[in-house]
DNA sequence: GGGGGCGAACTCG
DNA sequence: TTCCACGAGTTCGCCCCC
């Protein structure tokens, strides 16, 4: 690890968003070419300006581990020497050499099929996507320093001849399919991460037909290239964490074989750096790296003891894992969805009525995706990106689950109308905590048929490894346990009487003011128009059915805001004017209750550092 | 003190 | 010319309530 000068001849060097995990193919890259045309593109953009205030807010974060590191005593050092070797002592004893993983990986997998479709494209740098961001590049593509993850007018400035093609879910999807019909001849059970990507048993094949792990790779891959006309890459060894890393190393179009024997798991993980670990990325590396000194894998090992002493114990367990080579084993039974979301980006935009559309929009496209699969969630969670790139999110627990777009709406528009006035890029909605009886459902993602995939429109259902712990915590995949129903229906009564979850302030009656004669204005306002609202039997919204009891003024305008906001929208359709309406929105918008949280945008740090920071219950 | 809710960060493809 | 996505998973700290 070389020093290097962040003087002001080299600025770009201290910028670190770009290339700090190399990429297969991309080994002849000249980086430091690369890194200098990415910095002089985004110096001075408010993106960048926000990736320099996160490097500044990591790099106090590391300063404030080296300072607890320094206050350790020798004692403390040999105490927690003690808790490390224990520790070891126990992964030791869990490890497990008698299966045989086999981690897939397609090669450029999106570039791949598009070639596949139009030959012409065949040997010429391609990348996959648009100018805002680019899913895959080809090989030659990444000659250049084209790379997934990269905005496209980056991309393009780094390979003025990049030829851009978008991305076409259904293609990829298809090729997924035959793909995955390949490895359920190997294991029927596999875990499929993405669509280009999975892990295979293929312990008892091995077994049954005789054959070495290499030998069923080759014949995998013989398959996939028969089934397909792509090509993949392979590895295999004791768990997934090792195969994963393996299927890495003879790309494109190879395999790498890690035998079932500790020496050679030793061996191969001594001189691993630890960047190449999924779980493992440019934050906690640099932590590792400059806090601890820790590069490859064998020094967690090294470190033991530290570890230990400054992280959490989950973490520490982790890290001690990796340097061990441990991974995971077994085929976790069921993997069940644990939420959905939907988010757009959009040009920054600080109008109010603009936002509202675009959160109806989204609250529309999550309630459509909730209903193709019959989920029901009762925790929303909205996410906003400012102009600056600043991420917020602000999240509800409901009283009851939900799935309709009126009722995400409702609830959305809420947690909005708190935050503004603000200018956004981006918003987003996330439902969570989905009703028991939804969740006996099987979406095992080897499971998902292909319309489903295409109607998600992207990898849905992807089996986040998780940190591959050795000691698997087989719970976090199974079902969980019935919620008993007296509970719903208590919770739902609970929520007849206040319909958020909010504190109770947002059901006094001294807050709603003057609401009685606002809706009563506003309601009339809309005239005969769609967005009229009537309360049947006084709590029943005639337009969509939602219940709202009467004496909930707020959620009833805010309702309301819904039905409008849609009535605007087949307005502007029709070009009809508007303002009038629309004033009495903005108005009855601006006089409405406005909720502050007490976390202001530049008020509230963020724990960056949460991942290396030791809980007081472990020390 | 434990558990749940919330907000944020990190990671992956 | 264009100017940094989207969807999903996890952990952690803090706060509040029981």
């Amino acid at each position: 690890m070389e020093p290097k000068s962040e003087g002001e001849d080299r600025p770009w060097q201290s910028y670190h968003t770009a290339y700090t995990n190399a990429k297969a193919g991309m080994e002849g890259v000249d980086k430091e070419k690369v890194h200098k045309v990415i910095y002089e593109m985004s110096k001075g953009s408010k993106y960048f300006e926000n990736e320099q205030r996160k490097e500044a807010f990591i790099k106090q974060k590391i300063e404030n581990l080296r300072q607890q590191r320094a206050k350790l005593t020798d004692k403390d050092i040999a105490h927690f020497q003690k808790i490390a070797e224990k520790k070891i002592v126990q992964l030791e004893a869990s490890r497990d050499l008698t299966k045989t993983w086999l981690h897939t990986d397609m090669d450029a997998f999106y570039a791949a099929v598009e070639i596949l479709d139009n030959p012409s494209l065949k040997g010429k740098p391609l990348a996959v996507g648009g100018m805002s961001m680019i899913c895959t590049a080809s090989y030659e593509a990444r000659k250049f320093g084209v790379r997934a993850a990269m905005p496209g007018f980056i991309a393009r400035k780094l390979c003025p001849d990049l030829i851009f093609v978008p991305t076409n879910f259904d293609k990829y999807t298809h090729f997924s399919e035959l793909t995955r019909k390949v490895f359920c001849r190997y294991d029927p059970n596999f875990i499929a991460s993405s669509l280009d990507e999975a892990y295979l048993n293929v312990t008892e094949v091995c077994s049954e037909r005789h054959l070495s792990g290499e030998e069923v790779a080759t014949e995998l891959r013989s398959a996939i290239y028969d089934e397909t006309g792509l090509t993949c890459s392979v590895g295999v060894a004791p768990n997934r964490m090792l195969a994963k890393v393996c299927s890495d190393i003879n790309k494109p179009n190879g395999q790498f074989i890690l035998p079932n024997d500790r020496g050679a798991v030793m061996i191969f993980v001594s001189s691993l750096p630890i960047r190449k670990i999924g779980g493992i990325g440019k934050v906690t590396e640099h932590m590792l790296r400059d806090v601890l000194g820790i590069t490859t894998c064998e020094d967690m090992l090294k470190n033991s003891a530290l570890l230990c002493a400054l992280l959490s114990d989950l973490s520490s367990d982790f890290f001690l894992s990796v340097g061990l080579g441990l991974g995971g084993t077994h085929t976790p039974e069921h993997r069940m969805r644990k939420s959905i979301s939907c988010e757009r980006t959009f040009a920054s935009t600080s109008d109010t009525t603009l936002l509202f559309q675009k959160l109806a929009d989204i609250a529309e496209n999550l309630s459509s995706d909730m209903q193709k699969e019959n989920l029901w969630g009762k925790n929303l969670t909205l996410k906003l990106k400012t102009s600056s790139f600043e991420v917020r999110t602000r999240a509800v627990s409901l009283q009851k689950y939900i799935s309709s777009k009126e009722e995400i709406l409702t609830h959305a528009s809420k947690l909005l109308k708190a935050e503004l006035p603000l200018s956004l890029r981006l918003m987003g909605l996330r439902m969570s905590q989905f009703r028991d009886e939804d969740k006996h459902s099987p979406v095992d993602p080897t499971q998902k048929t292909l319309s489903e995939f295409i109607l998600s429109g992207s990898s849905l259902f992807k089996a986040y490894e998780t940190q591959d712990m050795p000691s698997e915590n087989s719970g976090d995949f199974l079902l969980l346990e019935d919620k008993n129903l007296c509970e719903l229906d208590a919770a739902r009564e609970k929520e007849h009487r206040c319909i958020t979850s909010e504190p109770e302030s947002s059901c006094k009656r001294e807050e709603l003011g003057d609401s009685n004669i606002a809706n009563d204005t506003y309601e009339a306002s809309l005239g005969n128009a769609n967005g009229e609202i009537r309360w049947i039997n006084d709590y029943i919204c005639s337009e969509c059915g939602i219940e709202l009891p009467y004496g909930f003024d707020e959620e009833r305008r805010e309702h309301a805001d819904y039905h409008l906001a849609q009535f605007l929208q087949q307005e502007e359709k029709a070009h009809v004017a508007q303002d009038k309406v629309y004033h009495k929105m903005l108005h009855r918008s601006l006089s409405s209750r406005k909720k502050q949280k007490a976390s202001s945008p530049g008020g509230k740090f963020i724990p960056i550092d949460a991942f290396f920071t030791k809980g007081k219950k472990n020390m």
